[in-house]
DNA sequence: CCATCATACTACGACAGACATAGTACGACA
DNA sequence: TGTCGTACTATGTCTGTCGTAGTATGATGG
């Protein structure tokens, strides 16, 4: 309780995680990190979330991988976002601010309904 | 495409429900019609969505219902909503505000990473 | 030297909310 | 008489998320 469910999230997981590949390739532990320190601990995502996201942004061409080795000699997958992956990126970023612009008609942490709306007879 | 898709949404149709029922106890289509005209036609709930919504929140005690006849003498059933669903409602209020802070640092309609967080190596 | 931790994943199955499709029923209206 | 708007119900599918589990490696510490 009192954190973010992941209800809410669903569907803006991919643009978080392409928001992060905009600069730079990164990889599957770094993300999950990045997300998890820029939310301020607040939203912490899931490995398996965050693993089955990259397979399913990779087969619609939103990202593609490639295998290097890291400075500790390990092997890694890193994702690059391609053309497509920001052109979605884009479309959801203005989707989101349409979102936001209608689910906040219905909100009110008073719980009571603004005077304004208190007609709507239809 | 354009429109809001419906994992975005997917969370908060009850809280939109619920908003439309803080004042007073309402039915299926007249919900429907009202999220449809204060979301400016950017938001259409399908029926479907609305009724299972109808069902799975009576089951979890956030509305009640009751039949009563209509001016046209037609049965409707109408929905009130109950102590547990103000509290869930207020609840869902303050998680969207947090929802709200934290996606939105992910969300850059030019589709750029701002100065300030390129520098997340974690 | 061995254990534990952090890193870096993969596999599998379950669940829940949204949705497509379809159908029922009734009054109004033309 | 037929179509439109209203007011639902039933059934099954899809998808993203998540729980659980397991694998493998390098680094760290006692």
């Amino acid at each position: 309780m009192g954190g973010i469910s992941s209800d809410v999230i669903r569907g803006y997981n991919d643009t978080m995680i392409l928001y992060l590949l905009l600069d730079r390739p990164s990889y599957g532990y770094e993300i999950s990190k990045m997300i998890r320190a820029m939310s301020d601990e607040k939203y912490v995502i899931k490995e398996t979330t965050l693993y089955s996201a990259f397979t399913r942004m990779e087969k619609n061409g939103f990202i593609e991988s490639f295998s290097q080795m890291a400075d500790n000699g390990k092997r890694r997958t890193y994702y690059r976002i391609t053309e497509a992956g920001r052109r979605y990126y884009r479309e959801k970023c203005e989707e989101w601010l349409l979102t936001q612009e209608v689910i906040s008609k219905f909100i009110s942490p008073q719980g009571t309904r603004a005077l304004r709306d208190r007609e709507w007879r239809v």
